[in-house]
DNA sequence: CTGTTAGCGCTTTCAT
DNA sequence: ATGAAAGCGCTAACAG
């Protein structure tokens, strides 16, 4: 069985006084002899008093408890991002409270509906990629609990968002590759119903249109597709391609493959962009020209506007839309001739 | 301001009954009358009633939740360790509270009293690599708050653990370099003070010396040596080496670094293996064999074990040394001649 | 079957 | 300056 820990009433009896006392003396605020004072300090110090949070907790009805739901720990844009989180909150006296969706709706419902219960003071999370309800996120917010979505945007939702300028970010990719002379420019795609697939497909459509390149369907693939390598492959054989822009690191590592297959060098004969800034692109060979979304950055603003917002609660909606950087590595090179 | 959520006492207060009626009805367990029951149930589920559990903790001095300590996020190693352990303690119905030491022992401390204060029902920790205090886990201990360490190992402190058997998974290595041929085996060292550097290398050496193998004291460096690829250099040049074991997978990738700019072929005249089965052990060029430590059993079998000793503190303290796996790749192969 | 009472640890009036 | 009392939401022991 778990010890009971030295309480104040344990304080109080000892020395012959009132709970109502030793809180006042031990918080400060009120009026205590100061010889009383010194006493009950000093013997809470000596029992290894703590105060119970859960006690203050169900008193203040608020838990100096933040709700964290993300997809899953293991992308390395995840883990910057709880690091960010955690920087903050630890800094601000809050514990996060973490819960994973495994990009599962329902365990995402279910979660919420932990930390709501939990009786949070505010969450943040990042909504799984196939989603089609919403009363769960309603919920949180029709239960005045302030809430923060970080990474993905849902238009069906009206709440503070934090979220990558993913249109920027491809487009400057994009644009950077028309640059060095590509002219036929592939691209993989994203998961279905993700803002981000979208918004990065439109960046790179706009930055062909910038270059007045016309847009090729043939060279649009589908990351989900089972044989994306040989959908590379067939498009690298018929000399279709001259620069490709991918949707993560991931999706430009199964055109590495697809090259490195038919032996067409890159960067000699083939440019490639990434995304994200995952380790991957810093160990490939070569090191992999990518978009880095800042996700530590990206946690700390969420983070701290959601402190703001449990602070101030008619504090003004925003949508952040943080800069992205783009690196460029080895996987570019200007077209010669 | 958080809206009030609805209690049972409300629902006690427009039915006309005591809370300890409504209690009983949305808890199965006393005698309600069958109409009462109904009455309550519904009216609970229209108002949306939730229990609180925090209200809950303060009777019971539970609060269904597990702290948790890892140095860190961004190691893929802690990602698989935080996902298995949460794969567990979320079926149970037990939620995480996590904290970050940073590989530093002050926050470290600062944690673990973070977790006391928040009366986790038990603790799982991976202490950090600078450790010379053990006090703030012997205060776990009296506190009666099971704790399991995992990952790290202290003489210093009697209490379950779960790590991985790094003498073997070191021994597996060096073995496997040994049965391709090669005699002049190099390893590179962790960080001091940690138990798995030291098990690591003793592996190695008694794997040398299963196969009458000379120590060379020249071949053993220190990973945390600024300029490490210049010392690996120096040995790879006068050809002291024809394989090489290293701490970490990263470790590892300075020698593939090294023998790039020797242009030394692995495997062709180095076969090389790293430690712990991090992504970039699969990204890099040849593919790295490694050591894999199974990071998300180990936080399975951590956080059963806790909850184990959570509903029964009697349990039998138990060390889990868990088997590793070694994983061979395009690193290594057999010396010719 | 249901109400009363008490208490988990703490803070906050309101008296004294 | 200090004590008494009430209450946060819930459960459990005890009376009816």
């Amino acid at each position: 069985m778990k010890k009971k820990r030295t309480s104040i009433t344990d304080i109080a009896n000892t020395l012959q006084v009132t709970p109502s006392t030793v809180s006042r003396a031990l918080n400060g605020g009120g009026k205590v002899s100061e010889k009383k004072r010194l006493e009950i300090i000093s013997l809470a110090k000596k029992l290894g008093y703590r105060p119970n949070p859960i006690a203050k907790s169900l008193l203040e009805n608020r838990t100096n408890t933040i709700g964290l739901i993300i997809p899953e720990f293991t992308h390395h844009f995840y883990s910057r991002m709880l690091s960010g989180i955690e920087s903050v909150t630890s800094k601000a006296g809050y514990q996060l409270l973490i819960c994973t969706s495994n990009e599962d709706q329902n365990q995402e419902i279910k979660s919420i509906h932990t930390l709501l219960d939990a009786r949070v003071d505010g969450i943040i999370a990042t909504i799984s990629k196939m989603n089609d309800k919403f009363e769960h996120l309603q919920e949180v917010m029709d239960n005045d609990t302030p809430l923060v979505l970080v990474d993905r945007f849902s238009e069906e939702i009206e709440t503070p968002y934090v979220i990558s300028d993913d249109f920027k970010g491809a487009f400057s990719a994009v644009d950077h590759l028309c640059q060095i002379g590509c002219r036929k420019i592939m691209h993989i795609k994203g998961p279905d119903n993700l803002s981000t697939t979208f918004n990065r497909f439109m960046g790179y459509k706009e930055a062909l249109r910038k270059h007045e390149i016309e847009l090729d369907e043939r060279l649009i693939l589908e990351g989900s597709n089972p044989d994306l390598v040989e959908k590379i492959k067939s498009c690298l054989e018929n000399n279709w391609v001259d620069g490709a822009f991918a949707y993560s690191d991931y999706l430009a590592f199964e055109i590495y493959k697809a090259a490195s297959q038919l032996t067409i060098p890159i960067p000699g004969q083939l440019s490639v962009i990434g995304y994200a800034d995952e380790p991957i692109s810093t160990y490939i060979n070569p090191t992999l020209s990518t978009v880095n979304q800042q996700p530590f950055e990206m946690g700390v603003t969420g983070a701290k506007y959601l402190l703001n917002k449990i602070n101030d609660p008619e504090i003004a909606l925003e949508i952040k839309n943080l800069e992205t950087k783009l690196v460029i590595r080895e996987s570019c090179r200007r077209l010669e001739g």
